[in-house]
DNA sequence: CAATAGTTTAGAATATTTCTAAACAACGTT
DNA sequence: AACGTTGTTTAGAAATATTCTAAACTATTG
């Protein structure tokens, strides 16, 4: 109880974050786990089921806080529910239409050999590839 | 007020769909325009505005009907909200964070040379590609 | 024109996310 | 160890976007 938690107080330092309870629990449950997809309401579930008593306005602010400081990514692929991904590697996804599921796809296996340049006065945040999938009905 | 009509009544019926009066009008201001992006809210305004009274539970129906008709597309860039778009072809999108605002990229302007082979009993539906951009602060 | 099936509508309901402002906790300083 | 400061958490309300409901309406066919 004391020792695994060196981790993610370290981690969370890092970033500039204090190590609170509420952050320590989630980013344990985060962390510990590979990586996953997942939303802010499945989090809150998730803490609940660990015993974590965690205000939904609390995985919100984290799941922010962790996206800014770079040790979270937010995947937009549904317009009306936000996911996050403990993968902050660059990737990207498969997204079943049907059950709104995520599938990492590496980077490597996807080859973009032509890029239009950026218009005038902007930055490049990201390259998002998704590639959308429905459940074949006769298999 | 006549024959404009007629080609918007054309289209409809060719993808199952009565022209009623509100389909008619929101096709006009739709197609009648060049390809663009906009919301479900912004499209209602521009009702409106034009002396159009349709309820925006109409315009969802109807630019859902649109969608899965394929005569309009939805794209997906930003939690919370939905855009649609009236260019339907195989093309990608810049998407400016700051702004909120969509800007097409042209299929030929972005090559992929390799790309996974999709999951046992998927379909493959789209492949997105989104290139998300800042405002630069220094220009 | 009547019958039918499809459409539109206002308003309520739902779902997700953010806001508010008060209580609380981390932490550097005494 | 107590203190003060600042940052954090919280419940609940509010905001936002979208969908649902079921009654009124309309396009189409015969
Ligand atoms: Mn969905
Ligand atoms: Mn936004
Ligand atoms: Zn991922
Ligand atoms: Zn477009």
């Amino acid at each position: 109880m004391q020792r695994p938690y060196s981790q993610v107080i370290d981690r969370l330092k890092q970033v500039g974050l204090r190590p609170t309870r509420q952050r320590m629990a989630l980013a344990k449950l985060l962390f510990d786990a590979g990586d996953h997809h997942f939303s802010a309401e499945q989090l809150h579930n998730q803490a609940s089921g660990a015993g974590i008593r965690v205000s939904l306005a609390t995985v919100y602010n984290t799941l922010h806080q962790f996206t800014k400081a770079g040790i979270l990514r937010e995947i937009i692929v549904s317009s009306g529910r936000s996911y996050f991904d403990t993968n902050t590697s660059d990737h990207h996804h498969f997204f079943f239409e049907d059950s709104h599921r995520l599938l990492d796809i590496d980077a490597k296996d996807i080859t973009i050999t032509k890029l239009p340049k950026l218009p005038e006065g902007t930055l490049l945040e990201r390259v998002d590839v998704v590639i959308r999938v429905s459940d074949n009905p006769k298999s």
